[in-house]
DNA sequence: TACATGTTATATAATGTATATAACATGTAG
DNA sequence: CTACATGTTATATACATTATATAACATGTA
């Protein structure tokens, strides 16, 4: 999986790492157990410092989305994190602004829900059955 | 309109104000023209500095939320800002990563855009037809 | 003239971000 | 057992961001 640091991003390095690592979850790019590289080597790879991706991992490994296995290195977890309380709360306030803001601007709520569907389309397996469980 | 400040949080003070003013603004609580305090009344107000809230003023000034009249103080604009490229390519980062965080976590579609619509949903007036024009 | 407005200029403190270097415990491969 | 790679921890440093404090300025109002 290829990563892409923005250097002149207001977002923090260790941040975009760790959204790009949940996307290329969400996409397959990274599928469930799967071997991450370890802190130094991308480290390298994306010419950064190791403690930088040691705290994207870690903050991945605490919400549930990586393992340390001693043996077999850092993996994806084979079962996702759970939706809890907080995150809902977040997420229903990080909607709320960004709808607000979208709403002001004169984007349509047409508009405005075909980009959300789109992009959770994006992540939706072809044949996968929404209506089973996970 | 009554701001609250959550001095706890990791986003920053002049960032939730930021956020506070144009819910509001999409609430129908600031009407368009409508005068607001002055940065040393509203920083006394809520207990902060008065370059924390200059600084919201001018990120929203920027942005064209708010306009500046030497003899009527601080306003919200009568004209919204208009959606330029660059918001359209950041709602859609946005909308990409908490979309991704959202499906990994098994929120259902039918869940998330219906969140969605709920809080867009929230700043439609009655009687608003979106139909039309803004 | 007195006052309030936004604005600008410094300065300071605290925190967050990113880097650098080193060391440690654990598990793997030779 | 030895050498190596892993994540982890500990310091230290540099820099940017955030928030505050104090002061001053130009402009417009009363």
């Amino acid at each position: 999986m290829i990563i892409k640091i923005d250097f002149e991003s207001e977002i923090p390095i260790y941040e975009q790492l760790k959204r790009q690592i949940i996307q290329g979850i969400a996409k397959g790019d990274l599928a469930k157990g799967e071997e991450l590289p370890s802190v130094r080597q991308l480290a390298e790879d994306i010419g950064i410092n190791l403690h930088t991706v040691n705290k994207s991992y870690n903050l991945l490994k605490d919400e549930g989305y990586l393992v340390v296995d001693r043996r077999k290195g850092t993996r994806v977890s084979d079962t996702m994190p759970e939706p809890n309380e907080k995150y809902i709360d977040n997420l229903k306030e990080e909607i709320g602004y960004i709808s607000a803001d979208a709403y002001c601007k004169g984007i349509r709520k047409e508009e405005f829900l075909s980009i959300c569907e789109k992009y959770f389309d994006n992540f939706i397996a072809n044949g996968e059955d929404e209506s089973n469980g996970r």
